[in-house]
DNA sequence: CATGTAGGG
């Protein structure tokens, strides 16, 4: 993500207030920014609140606190408990967010705020980037991240508040962790009166015998139900206006507002629905660049393509228009997009130029891009959703929500009043949910589930989340869970390879993967393969240079399917890397990396993730004692741990270049982007099955057909 | 023959 993108609601000062006067000495200048400091503070919409809000937070050990956006809240709140002396005793402060970006910059401006250096009392700690030290008093972490500290630490003994923010986003990681944090909570304030443990759902959990089990030794010793625990307190903190679900799970928890600060945004509606919304945004752009007054447009499109096709109409259009009209800059904006050329957002418009930002629901909340004045919505949205009847997912255009509807419309009102189209009738607002579906009633459960039994959940039908998924979902992940071996006959985690399954930072049939690769010798290649799968797609197609990208690679490309490419690509940048670094130097070396990613079409942002995982993984592996071997070109005995591993994703070939998957009888294609789309091999693995306008499977390797019944008997013999 | 909404560990 660019460094450049803000979070939240918090203000920034401006480059203009920074002292102009070049005598002026340091001290002076840094008295100076404290000064501007605590006087955006102090005029934060939550300044006037503050002992109100703390004696609430004193009173309430839960509290729902409803915070519109400018309102502060997020930089404030830990400020005011920690004056409050709620970090006695050296507990912590930690606030989650759904975001890496947004832990990382809020923490440094409330380091910044309160004059100490990032990484002292006020830290983040963020996957792959750690700044918390011991005497880190305010934490800001990703949720997610809260979640695998819990492993380690199930009454996450050393906060004495948590508070989650962003809830209404109802991400799968902030659903798990306020169903944790209920029990968490309880587990506690029992513990400080009568010492019992954990509670889940309807059931006691004796975390004691099942952490016994794993073999690490450090983690569990504060188990001991003699340990008394101070009492937690609880925040949700969410900007929509409905605190009721929070509210209502968390056992009729009071709830708080706290008044934002936004512009007004003027709505507009069309007339009559549009049969082709794509025209319909094309005349809206043109409308406003001729019509109304300076400020940039954000329009929201549902994918790549979209983006793509529509910029091309843009730029078609513009040349056929007269000179002074020409004047609007078209940029893109989605997440498969190279970082340099996302940046390109954030830099002003020439002189005399609009620019009109062509963006996907990246822009609704992850990516805050300055100057927008009119948004252009036209009230769709690309959403994943699962079957697990079929264990597909899809990747469907559909109607945004109410409150997606609202989020879109307040980025026109960030810095001035600004206007919103709504590309659609008023009347069919009113017709729209409220909000959107939370992801996890829209997503495969495996590693929620094997996250849930790690924690010493046994019971995830009975498990209180604050909305069940279905029970077709749960039973099916359970089901997967079981064929990877990661879950007994008894349905508990099985020792060693469900432990050393939860372990890992990975999908679960990853996971599995490489406990089966050291057994079959290629530990190296697996590794390198699941850190590939596991970041975003490494090679980078745009339309125009269809022809060129495909060119490059095909020099990395293998007959045997993608995987093997995979790894062939990553060798060749740890290769390139690592020449480049010993002539030139580290520095020097970042840049010709970038530039050598370039050439081949390759994601440098993907590749790097993928480096940074294959160096976490590669840490976890060690420890766990898997024997680290490679399988050098014996490429078979790889192959043949893939179809060991991904059995349960394995696809034949039917007439007219059709396949079938076997687990589910589905017929699918190859997706275009694979190297095998146009070899057709009579049998192969994959690892993603996705329906987008067709059904098709992704990320796959030929195979021999025989193997599945020689390496996954358990799952094949009694088939066939 | 023809392609990947957005996040997280």
């Amino acid at each position: 993500m660019p460094s450049a993108a803000s979070h939240g609601n918090h203000h920034y000062p401006n480059s203009s207030s920074k002292s102009s006067n070049a005598n002026r000495n340091r001290q002076n200048q840094f008295s100076d920014r404290r000064q501007k400091i605590l006087q955006q503070r102090k005029s934060l919409p939550i300044a006037s609140v503050e002992k109100r809000l703390v004696d609430e937070i004193r009173k309430n050990d839960i509290l729902i606190i409803v915070g519109e956006t400018g309102s502060g809240k997020t930089t404030q709140i830990p400020q005011f408990l920690l004056g409050a002396k709620f970090c006695h005793d050296g507990k912590v402060i930690g606030i989650t967010q759904p975001r890496r970006v947004a832990a990382v910059t809020v923490a440094k401006r409330v380091a910044e705020e309160c004059g100490v250096e990032l990484g002292q009392e006020v830290g983040y700690s963020v996957r792959f980037d750690d700044t918390s030290s011991s005497s880190t008093r305010i934490k800001y972490m990703t949720d997610g991240l809260l979640l695998r500290e819990a492993l380690l630490d199930p009454y996450l003994s050393k906060y004495s508040v948590i508070i989650v923010d962003e809830a209404h986003e109802r991400t799968v990681q902030t659903d798990v962790l306020m169903g944790l944090l209920k029990s968490v909570q309880l587990a506690r304030s029992n513990s400080a009166s009568h010492g019992q443990g954990l509670n889940f759902g309807n059931k006691s959990v004796n975390s004691v015998t099942s952490s016994e089990k794993e073999n690490s030794g450090q983690s569990n010793s504060f188990l001991k139900k003699e340990h008394q625990y101070a009492p937690l307190k609880l925040i949700i903190m969410s900007a929509s206006l409905d605190a009721r679900t929070f509210s209502e799970y968390f056992c009729g928890a009071k709830a708080v507002h706290v008044q934002g600060r936004q512009f007004p945004v003027d709505i507009f509606y069309t007339r009559h629905a549009e049969p082709d919304y794509l025209d319909a945004a094309l005349i809206t752009i043109f409308q406003i660049h001729l019509g109304e007054g300076p400020g940039d447009i954000l329009v929201f499109l549902t994918g790549q393509e979209e983006i793509e096709s529509i910029e091309r109409l843009i730029n078609e259009r513009l040349t056929k228009s007269p000179q002074e009209s020409q004047k609007l800059l078209v940029v893109p904006i989605f997440a498969a997009l190279p970082a340099e050329q996302q940046l390109r957002v954030f830099a002003p418009a020439p002189s005399g130029f609009r620019k009109v930002i062509l963006a996907t629901n990246i822009a609704e909340t992850s990516v805050t891009i300055p100057g927008i004045k009119y948004v252009i919505d036209p009230g769709l949205v690309k959403a994943r959703s699962y079957d697990p009847a079929k264990g597909m997912e899809s990747l469907n255009v559909v109607p945004t929500s109410k409150s997606q509807a609202l989020q879109r419309s307040g980025r026109a009102g960030r810095e001035g009043p600004g206007k919103c189209f709504r590309l659609y009738p008023e009347n069919e607002f009113g017709k729209l949910e409220d909000s959107t579906k939370p992801e996890i009633k829209r997503c495969n459960l495996s590693n929620v589930i094997l996250q849930l039994k790690a924690l010493g959940v046994d019971d995830i039908l009975g498990f209180d989340f604050i909305e069940k998924p279905s029970r077709a979902a749960i039973i099916k992940s359970l089901e997967q869970l079981f064929l990877l071996g990661a879950l007994t006959d008894e349905c508990r985690l099985s020792d060693p390879v469900g432990y050393q399954m939860a372990r890992l930072p990975l999908d679960p049939v990853y996971s599995k993967a490489l406990i089966l690769a050291s057994q079959f010798n290629c530990l190296e290649e697996m590794l390198i393969t699941v850190a590939m799968l596991s970041a975003e797609s490494i090679f980078y197609a745009p339309r125009d240079k269809l022809d060129e990208s495909r060119t490059a690679m095909k020099s990395f490309s293998s007959p045997e399917g993608d995987h093997i490419t995979m790894i062939k690509v990553y060798r060749a940048y740890s290769e390139f890397l690592e020449k480049k670094s010993i002539e030139m130097g580290k520095a020097k070396s970042e840049k010709a990396l970038r530039k050598w990613c370039k050439e081949n079409f390759i994601n440098s942002r993907s590749l790097r993730h993928a480096c940074d995982i294959h160096r976490q993984i590669l840490g976890h592996v060690q420890q766990m004692g898997l024997s680290l071997a490679s399988c050098g070109d014996d490429m078979l005995e790889y192959r043949r741990c893939l179809a060991a591993s991904f059995f349960l994703n394995a696809a034949v070939k039917q007439p007219e270049g059709m396949y079938r998957a076997l687990a589910s009888g589905q017929v699918v294609q190859i997706h275009p982007s694979s190297v095998l789309f146009r070899q057709k091999p009579e049998c192969v693995i994959f690892n993603e099955l996705v329906q987008t306008n067709n059904k098709y499977v992704r990320n796959l390797t030929r195979i021999d057909y025989l193997w599945l019944m020689e390496l996954a008997p358990q799952y094949y013999a009694v088939q066939n």
